[in-house]
DNA sequence: GTTGTTGTATTGTCGGACAATGTAATTGTC
DNA sequence: GACAATTACATTGTCCGACAATACAACAAC
């Protein structure tokens, strides 16, 4: 070991091909803030001269930044940086925990120390606009109580709104891929038990109450009880726990 | 609204520029699991050829399925699919986090969160391999307590050790990034508080003892305790809780 | 069984081209 | 002078063709 690396140190040759160090010098440039969020970049044969390399080099470099929501094409067409949208990002992570197996128990476990959380931060934190919005879904969700997809999709949405109501970007960037992955290996859950609608509203409808009067504990309490009956619920449907999530396609469709 | 919608729905016309139709036409067959792990995808030139575009196109649609790590290219030179590597998915997660301007208050409460548990469950599940790594991890911690770039590192291992012992892969997905951020805005906290250095030994090596007698409550509760702890050098040494985490460019050798 | 040699396939990079489209400048009109 | 229509220009998205570098395979030599 010691010896290889010694042999190996002769020099660290940087063998990166061309495109990628095209994306990492931008990248550099964004991350040290020497460009900041909403500046343009130069255009692509620009690009290309400073950088000394072809343009279809340059584009190659792109696409990777691009992908990773770090710079995007504005209205206009010039490329110009921006803070990746929290959505995009959460994306990729779901994509990730997808392939990577994890089972239905995995996530679980890991909700259930997340969104506790979240509701008990929520009840100390939220702002009024966000807590209209809250309200707002608990009465759709009553509305379209026997709509499975919109249940599912208002599901997503009233938890998503609770880790926003923290403040705490990073909560919810963290949150959102474990949700929708949850719960969209839930969609055909409510045809199987047909009473979990019914739980569901009231657990939104409890929790929203606790958030409403600030009460941080009982928003946590109620909340560990929402996700606690939501794997029984999964149990009762006949779901294997420690089977890998099946990615559905629709998937993506709760993003953006 | 209806009403433009009702106009636009004419057709539901793809817009996207053609090599983003390709990254979603090959990220489609990996999802869809029609290509699976360690499958090798038709040369460029064949792909260009069956999608019917021109091989540049379909290079610029590769990049971002590289950049998202899920193709890799092999050991010859052909794209293989892959599932992607935690680390590199991480990192997009850290630069995001980075650049959302998040706080160190933020990336700690949610800490507090996600790694007592993750201690917990480690005490339940740890193979011997990674409590042999844990070991060895302790021991080249007192070994190196003087060096500060090496004590943040071994740090960062460390609780990356024990999230991998939860055999939780989204754990170690989701902490990951908090891990690398929190604890890289902390390398030079240890000139300022040179105490510091011994209490993480200690709260290391009480983890890993309660992680070997498999004493799950309790290896929780000192993991609680270090991180607050954590917190407290923070504060004392001067930091502002509030204020953005700053990038350190050397953030990216934490990872791989 | 290692070490070269040769041949082939594929990638990485380049240069140039052009249509589509958005931006800016110019003109025309009141 | 302000505002609308038109024109000219710049930039991107896509395509084509070319070539050196390199990884791999098969085979030869030691």
């Amino acid at each position: 070991m010691a010896r290889s690396r010694s042999e190996a140190a002769l020099i660290q040759v940087d063998t990166d091909p061309t495109y990628k160090r095209v994306a990492k010098a931008i990248e550099e440039a964004i991350m040290s803030g020497r460009l900041k969020t909403g500046d343009t970049l130069p255009t692509e044969t620009e690009l290309a001269a400073q950088l000394g390399v072809n343009r279809s080099t340059v584009r190659e470099g792109i696409r990777a930044l691009e992908n990773a929501d770090l710079i995007e094409r504005g209205g206009a067409k010039r490329l110009i940086v921006r803070v990746p949208q929290a959505s995009k990002i959460a994306w990729v992570n779901t994509r990730a925990l997808g392939l990577m197996n994890v089972s239905f128990l995995d996530l679980w476990e890991l909700q259930l120390q997340v969104e506790p959380f979240a509701a008990a931060v929520a009840a100390e934190r939220i702002e009024p606009e966000l807590l209209e919005a809250l309200r707002e879904n608990v009465a759709r969700l009553a509305e379209h109580l026997d709509d499975d997809e919109k249940v599912t999709s208002n599901d997503i949405e009233f938890h998503r709104l609770v880790a926003q109501a923290s403040s705490n970007a990073a909560l919810s960037l963290v949150s959102e891929p474990i949700r929708v992955l949850l719960f969209s290996a839930t969609i055909d859950l409510y045809e199987t038990v047909p009473q979990a609608r019914h739980r569901l509203l009231e657990a939104h409808r409890a929790i929203l109450a606790e958030i409403e009067k600030g009460d941080s504990a009982e928003a946590r309490r109620w909340m560990a009880r929402h996700i606690e009956d939501f794997r029984r619920g999964y149990e009762v449907a006949g779901y294997d726990l420690r089977a890998p999530i099946p990615i559905d396609p629709r998937t993506q469709d709760h993003f953006g």
